[in-house]
RNA sequence: CGGGGCGUGGCGCAGUCUGGUAGCGCGCUUGCCUUGGGCGCAAGAGGUCCCCGGUUCGAAUCCGGGCGCCCCGACCA
């Protein structure tokens, strides 16, 4: 592709609007536009781009079997209320079609897939089936945000594998998980596979890739040992604490105004770690009462799995003083009676705590959990940089990523609901076991602008990146600089160097700049001085590296680095 | 949905408090000049000042209502 036909409407400057490195390079290099909150037009090197990606998907999908599909993206509303995700899911975009029938977009298409499942499988010799295809998904988020990160209408690869068993489920996951490891190897990216919340469906199991970024909206815990998780999930061990050897019984004392973890610290100058935070909440609408070590912080969704159930929320001050006969800044857990109270089990052993003591403006110390009150232990705290690994007890990171896939086994729960069963050697009828397997295309891209930019620019990997090269002809007036431009030009496409040639009339910084922008891996420049030697340059975008190589060597010397991975 | 910010030419912004002919830089067009890091000179084009209503002789500016976008939080099948 020639420059001056091409539509690569680059900007000096970032719209105030974008904020994520990659959102502003994507759009000062012209690869996308806004539309809306979260709606993007993809112009020619997002585009090419994202081709180059699901390709990539494509090829490794196929190498395990999987068939490609394309179901429509707009649906009818009968489908989700067999599963209950109609009234569930509340980021669905529905609206009525002319005859008042309810229609939706797809958030995914487990309904759709599990109704061809239901309607064409019927022998466990059909067996197994993995189908994907690569299509918009609609999403009517509450916050869409950071560019291409969270967006309303995205490109995802989702794929659905229909087994007779959990064997055999177990079999689809595996696929899916070498298959995501290649793809993401592929696309240049670095990323960690984490274990993943999966919810309340009991067994279910699943893994998110995650690609480590600052402007990512996960964060995972990960140790030296392998293990890594989503901080919804991950478990730890508190570092150990130091308590005193005091076996005193629990002693009020005045703590007037002190009402956080904070100021108690303060007051008292005692670490965090040796203070008993009391949260109240209503579980169902009944209070249940909740310990944690001062400076640990709740998991909701922790909570969600001890409790068994979602329907939570934190009590009000009222209903707090109620229970305690106090206000907040000053609850504890010692005396109270009647109510079901859960402790982190980071507060198990402990000894000589220091907690509220129900009563305004006083605390207690020497509280012992288990003599001095009882509590059920459950693991319900976020895992906390410095936090020791379950597996390997060394220190684990707390790492900001941004989800590009997810593997999930998801069971029976679709095809339970919608009935989609076939029957097995014996001729008894079985329900499918399915699994179901997302990626998000645009994240991929984003992702990869996010680990590999500079100020001036992107440096994609090359397997995604729009062009692999970039011709600079630093003055298109210099016939010389020109012919050249033009013959390496015509030998990059000879070779499938998949190429863009500046031939601009602009001046040469106005060009480097360009080129520097728009995240080729690689520049060829032809210049006037070093063209009279007979040479060029090979420029390494990543590293700035150049390396003068002959004129006629220059597509041959370029393929060679461009084989080598960059 | 809660909190905050913003909306003026394609992009970045000033002007709004204190009402009086709509400005600057970049970009764009044309000519000259220049040609290895967004060069210089000159002449131009381009704006419903987010929308609706009100106040006023007069509104980008004041008042009321609405819409849009961004950020933080909540949420995220």
């Amino acid at each position: 592709m020639r420059w001056t036909q091409a539509f690569i409407p680059t900007m000096r400057e970032a719209p105030a609007d974008a904020e994520a490195p990659s959102h502003q390079l994507l759009l000062r290099a012209g690869y996308i536009r806004q539309v809306a909150a979260g709606l993007y037009a993809h112009l020619f090197l997002a585009r090419k781009s994202l081709l180059k990606i699901s390709q990539i998907i494509r090829e490794e999908m196929n190498r395990i079997g999987a068939q490609e599909f394309y179901l429509p993206a707009l649906n009818p509303a009968e489908l989700w209320k067999e599963t209950g995700r109609w009234d569930q899911v509340d980021v669905i975009f529905k609206f009525k079609d002319r005859n008042a029938h309810d229609l939706c977009l797809g958030i995914t298409h487990e309904e759709e897939m599990t109704n061809i499942a239901r309607q064409e499988l019927h022998s466990y010799k059909q067996l197994p089936q993995i189908w994907y295809q690569i299509q918009e998904k609609f999403r009517d988020e509450p916050r869409p945000k950071s560019g291409l990160l969270r967006l309303r209408q995205f490109l995802m690869k989702d794929s659905y594998s229909f087994d007779l068993d959990e064997a055999g489920l177990d079999v689809s996951y595996q696929k899916h998980y070498d298959a995501y490891c290649r793809i993401f190897d592929r696309c240049g990216l670095k990323y960690q596979v984490a274990e993943a919340y999966s919810g309340m469906m009991g067994g279910s199991y699943s893994h998110e890739f995650m690609a480590p970024t600052d402007a990512g909206e996960d964060l995972i815990a990960v140790s030296d040992c392998g293990y890594a998780a989503n901080l919804e999930k991950a478990q730890s061990k508190a570092p150990p604490v130091e308590d005193p050897p005091g076996e005193g019984a629990p002693e009020a004392f005045p703590t007037p105004s002190q009402k956080t973890i904070e100021q108690l610290v303060a007051f008292t100058g005692e670490s965090p770690a040796r203070m008993i935070k009391t949260l109240d909440y209503m579980v169902e609408s009944k209070p249940v009462v909740i310990l944690l070590r001062g400076d640990h912080t709740l998991s909701e969704t922790k909570l969600a799995m001890a409790l068994g159930t979602g329907v939570f929320r934190p009590a009000t001050p009222e209903e707090a003083f109620a229970l305690h006969h106090a206000h907040l800044g000053s609850l504890g857990p010692v005396n109270l009676r009647g109510v079901r109270i859960l402790a982190d089990s980071a507060l198990a052993g402990r000894r000589d705590m220091m907690t509220g003591a129900n009563q305004d403006d006083t605390h207690l110390r020497h509280v012992t959990p288990g003599r001095d009150f009882e509590a059920e232990y459950h693991d319900v705290r976020v895992v906390a940089e410095g936090d020791l690994c379950m597996r390997c007890g060394k220190p684990l990171r707390v790492v900001k990523t941004m989800e590009l896939g997810h593997v999930f086994k998801l069971g029976r729960k679709y095809s339970e609901a919608m009935g989609a069963r076939v029957l097995d050697e014996t001729g008894k009828e079985v329900t499918l076991v399915m699994g179901s397997y997302g990626i998000g295309l645009e994240r991929i891209l984003s992702a990869a602008a996010e680990q590999n930019h500079d100020q001036d620019g992107l440096f994609l990997p090359r397997p995604i990146a729009p062009f692999e090269a970039i011709i600079t002809a630093a003055n298109m007036d210099d016939a010389a600089v020109r012919e050249a431009g033009e013959k390496i030009y015509r030998e990059a496409q000879t070779q499938a160097v998949d190429a863009l040639f500046d031939d601009r009339p602009e001046r040469p910084g106005v060009k480097f700049k360009d080129a520097d922008l728009i995240g080729a891996p690689y520049r060829v420049t032809v210049g006037k001085k070093r063209l009279e030697q007979g040479m060029v340059e090979i420029f390494q975008r990543s590293t700035r590296q150049a390396r003068p190589v002959r004129l006629e060597h220059a597509v041959g010397a370029l393929k060679e680095e461009l084989d080598r991975g960059c």
